[in-house]
RNA sequence: AGGCACGUAGCUCAGUGGUAGAGCACUACCUUGACACGGUAGGGGUCGGCGGUUCGAAACCGCCCGUGCCUACCA
């Protein structure tokens, strides 16, 4: 050990006895970041051998660069960080690749909201000023919530960070967009499409969340027919759209209405008659009074009825969701004023035929939570069909493996039955659409650079479409305009396609399937082979976290702490309800302690990944916090015992004989096959709940236990033999560790006395090997066997201590006798360490039928009976102590007896089970009734 | 309306045909030189309900009840 070394060594062991993450985590993201660990290979460098090394890439789902930080970005960001860590722990070439979104609409309330406090608006500034100022504001603090990602321990490349506004990107997307409207792939068109009038722009379908369950009324009024005999009912939960209303549908055999069909009905506002139509499709003669007003201009039924009959569509609504001058005496009011308006109208002229309670679904943006209006316009749309198609092929083939699996089903519905998708935003924040509009003839050109002339007729007086691209029509680009496409970049040929897309399944369609169109369509290639879905974080009674309810927990107070008055006074301040604040208050009164960003990275790595919702519970955090500082003693004892001492972890596992050190590298090889498998199928928490367990009821509870004893005896070969192995398991172990719990593992492994160096600016936990079963443990299940003796008699001798309330400071006399030669023998071998766990001495009995009656020979004593083994404490005993606990023991086996003879008593389980199975069931019971017969025996010697 | 999930200990969750599990909470004891953010021992479950398949079901199938999400429709 150097110098340096034993001075950081010996500095450590005199530290804190609990992990302070604090400093820890600070310290080392920055030392990683500044030495570039977290780069993929440049293509000017060789330090690793890059040309043999194969490449694992992730493209990072890029936040919203307004945002900060969210449970959502904490969980993408975990499970991405462990997968891209162990993969360069495997040696690979790794990429993951982070950035930001533009996420235009949210960035541009964001900014309008700056404005609207300034006094003024975008429309004040002029569409060039805004955006610059919205480019300034990404300038100031867009950079957020990369900041934030590197507190979780984000080990992503930042040297290759990317924007969805680079003009790199930029580049790609005009490219896309050409080739898509060469192909005949993107097409302008007038559709019925989804307007927000808060925001005045359209949206996809996607875009449009339907409330459910909401408390309506349907009104009923009459069409006055224009020969002025008789008249027509109809229904509308809108009665505004009547403005709008081209026809009234019936269905043509509906006999009641048979003498109506080709008369034609007086509108009474607006100077129109309305023709009675038939129609099979849109009318059902069971609903209702049988008769439909059409609206082909705000309805999406009706917009296809009057494509069918060539009905006029007349659009009533002005973009702000106002009436129109088609709205007659209604011209001018807003949507909601004029359904009253109207109402009253129809009421005050007699037309009113009453309401009825009515529940229906509302659809509401996504962004500004108003109602969504139906409205005919011209927009931008992509043709998804044939896109589709290949989506579906390559993960029928599994060429992209989805998991959890039954996602499937959900991205081939959605596929199978996809609508053409609206691209065009009448926002000012985004991708300009390139086509440009000329002023003398009808001519669109789209081109990748401003065009200097019209393609049609060579006119100069071109306009640009005002209008921007959907956020996610970008996105969908991302896995490959990030590495530099359409160009064909070193990085491009190396990284794409990348390996595997971790996200939230509530963007399975929004961006996943879009990507895997268009990778297949512009790459020929995959942009990735697995998909792998997580859950939605969310409070811990399961409701979604939002501001309003107040149950919003940052992850960056789970890490630093934070108090009780500080979360309510952020959850105030974000706009929390009142009952979201006594929430609040009631589950968290004295705020966080500092977790850490390791416990806090542990407990999401906990949930299962076919859980749609991860109920985050902060009492499980509190628990890998716990585990955080159970690894940080374990490694503080480990280096107090190794201080001073030559023994070096080398990287493999040292060769061992004795018992304690077989076993612990044997369930060392066992953990680390877990892991392993468990990181390599998506089953982190598997994975990460092997190597918990491995730490803390294996090598805590009992190897270091062992290790006490066996480095304090006087044999130098089998002290050497355990130092070595302590050394071993303790470097390779944080090793494992490390993919899940990157600050803690390297603080700790920088202490570890090591024989060998990582390559590199510093030796860093970052690029040591990811350790293996095959090189780190070595699987021994003799050494198992035998532990298991040992551990048995431990644990009988502690139950018997803890039931006969002997402290440990009272020594004890244990006779056993084992009833197989090779049992014996392990006991006797290991005699001085079951006597150092047990705080005892052992005496073995050779003449077994001492314990058929054991009153006789040992005297007060206390007995327990394991499988093929029998023991006495003798001068404990409490008569009826030790009666209750026998008569305890002998329930609970004969229970089990009982169940085992009745499996064996039928005879169809005897001739059907597997014969290993019906074997098995022999054994337990010959093992059972053994021990019932010597509880039996041991009690009536009670008396 | 259809689809997809889910329902396991007081709480949060694993477990997919062969002995019901973890963490937290709970009870008792223990301040032992790694760790009280700890240790040892213990209590606690008719696996939502009812049927079926099977030698055997928490698991597979059907129905029902409850919860969540998605898609569609809603004159």
């Amino acid at each position: 050990m150097s110098d340096e070394q034993q001075a950081q060594a010996s500095n450590f062991l005199s530290s804190s006895k609990a992990y302070e993450s604090h400093e820890v985590e600070a310290k080392w993201y920055a030392r990683w970041e500044e030495a570039g660990v977290f780069e993929a290979s440049h293509g000017d460098t060789d330090l690793r051998g890059e040309a043999e090394r194969e490449t694992y890439t992730i493209a990072i789902p890029p936040p919203n660069v307004t945002g900060s930080l969210h449970m959502g970005h904490a969980c993408r960001t975990t499970f991405e960080d462990v997968l891209i860590r162990h993969q360069r722990m495997h040696g690979k070439d790794t990429l993951w690749l982070p950035g930001t979104d533009h996420a235009g609409i949210a960035t541009q309330v964001v900014v309008e909201r700056m404005l609207a406090r300034e006094g003024t608006t975008r429309h004040d500034l002029g569409r060039e000023v805004f955006i610059e100022r919205v480019w300034q504001w990404k300038e100031e603090s867009g950079g957020r919530i990369l900041a934030q990602l590197r507190r979780m321990g984000a080990s992503c490349d930042w040297t290759r960070e990317r924007f969805t506004m680079d003009e790199m990107l930029a580049r790609a997307v005009r490219e896309a967009f050409v080739r898509l409207y060469e192909e005949g792939l993107i097409y302008r068109g007038s559709r019925l499409v989804n307007w927000d009038v808060a925001t005045q722009t359209v949206l996809s379908d996607l875009e449009v969340e339907q409330e459910e369950g909401v408390e309506g009324e349907m009104f009923d009024f009459a069409y006055a027919l224009e020969d002025g005999d008789g008249e027509l009912v109809v229904s509308t939960t809108r009665p505004e759209t009547m403005l709008g209303d081209t026809a009234v549908a019936v269905h043509p055999d509906d006999a009641r209405y048979a003498h109506l069909h080709g008369k034609k009905l007086r509108h009474p506002f607006v100077d129109r008659l309305v023709p009675i139509i038939t129609d099979a499709e849109l009318v059902d003669p069971e609903f209702g009074t049988g008769a439909v007003k059409v609206t082909p201009a705000h309805d999406p039924n009706d917009f296809a009825t009057g494509k069918r009959h060539g009905l006029e569509e007349i659009n009533i609504l002005e973009l702000d969701g106002t009436l129109n001058a088609e709205g007659g005496p209604f011209a001018g009011m807003d949507r909601f004023d004029a359904r009253k308006a109207v109402k009253q109208k129809l009421e005050e002229l007699g037309f009113a035929r009453g309401t009825k309670k009515h529940t229906m679904t509302l659809p509401r943006s996504q962004r500004s939570g108003t109602v969504v209006e139906p409205m005919i316009s011209t927009q931008w749309f992509v043709k998804m069909e044939p896109l589709a198609k290949p989506a579906i092929e390559v993960v029928e083939s599994g060429e992209i493996q989805i998991l959890p699996e039954e996602w499937n089903k959900t991205y081939f519905h959605w596929l199978r039955n996809i609508q053409d998708w609206c691209i065009s935003r009448q926002l000012w924040w985004g991708h300009a659409i390139p086509a440009w509009y000329c002023a003398d003839c009808e001519e669109v050109t789209v081109a990748r650079e401003t065009p200097a002339a019209c393609k049609g007729c060579g006119g100069t007086k071109l306009r640009q479409d005002e209008d921007v691209l959907d956020t996610w029509f970008s996105s969908a680009l991302w896995p490959f305009s990030t590495l530099g496409w359409p160009d064909k970049t070193r990085d491009l040929e190396r990284f794409y396609p990348t390996q595997d897309m971790e996200t939230g399944y509530d963007i399975l369609f929004f961006w996943v399937a879009r990507m895997v169109m268009m990778g297949l369509h512009f790459m020929d290639e995959v942009p990735f082979k697995r998909v792998l879905l997580a859950g939605l974080v969310t409070d811990e009674r399961g409701e979604k976290m939002s501001k309003v309810k107040g149950n919003v927990i940052d992850p960056l107070d789970v890490i630093d702490g934070s108090t009780g008055e500080a979360l309510i006074a952020k959850a105030e301040k974000a706009g929390a309800a009142k009952s979201g604040v006594r929430y609040l208050k009631k589950t968290y009164p004295d705020g966080f302690m500092s977790y850490g960003a390791d416990a806090l990275r542990m407990t999401l790595l906990s949930y299962s990944p076919q859980s749609k919702r991860i109920a985050l519970s902060i009492k499980r955090i509190e628990g890998y916090r716990n585990f955080s500082n159970k690894l940080w003693n374990a490694a503080r004892f480990s280096l107090m015992k190794l201080d001073g001492e030559e023994a070096r972890a080398t990287g493999e596992a040292p060769a061992a004989t004795a018992l304690a050190n077989r076993w612990i590298l044997s369930r060392m090889a066992v953990a680390l096959e877990a892991a392993e498998t468990g990181l390599g199928s998506y089953r982190l928490d598997d994975a990460s709940q092997a190597l918990y367990h491995f730490v803390w009821d294996e090598l805590c509870d009992w190897y270091l236990e062992l290790s006490k004893p066996l480095l304090e005896g006087d044999d130098a070969a089998l002290v050497a033999e355990t130092r070595a192995t302590l050394v071993h398991v303790l470097d390779a172990t944080l090793r494992a560790l490390h993919p899940m719990m990157p600050f803690i593992t390297e603080e700790l492994w920088q202490h570890v006395p090591k024989a060998y160096e990582v390559e590199g600016d510093f030796s860093t936990i970052v690029l040591a090997p990811y350790p293996t079963a095959a090189k780190d443990g070595r699987l021994d299940t003799e050494a198992e066997a035998s532990f298991r003796v040992v551990s048995d008699f431990v644990k009988a001798a502690r139950t018997l201590r803890a039931e006969h309330d002997l402290p440990r400071s009272r020594p004890i006399e244990i006779h056993w006798h084992a009833d197989q030669a090779a049992t014996a023998e392990v006991l006797l071998a290991e005699q001085k360490l079951v006597e150092a766990l047990t705080q005892s001495s052992l005496k073995r009995e050779e003449d077994g039928s001492l314990f058929d009656d054991p009153a006789a020979h040992f005297e007060d004593a206390a007995l327990f009976i394991v499988p093929g083994l029998r023991a006495a404490v003798p001068g404990v005993v409490d008569v009826e102590k030790e009666r209750s606990r026998l008569t305890r023991e002998l329930k609970k086996i004969e229970k089990d007896l009982a169940t085992v003879e009745k499996k064996l008593a039928n005879e169809s389980f005897v001739a059907r089970a597997p014969e290993a199975v019906v074997a098995q069931e022999h054994e337990r019971r010959s093992d059972f009734s053994a021990r019932v017969e010597r509880v039996r025996a041991a009690l009536e010697g009670l008396g």
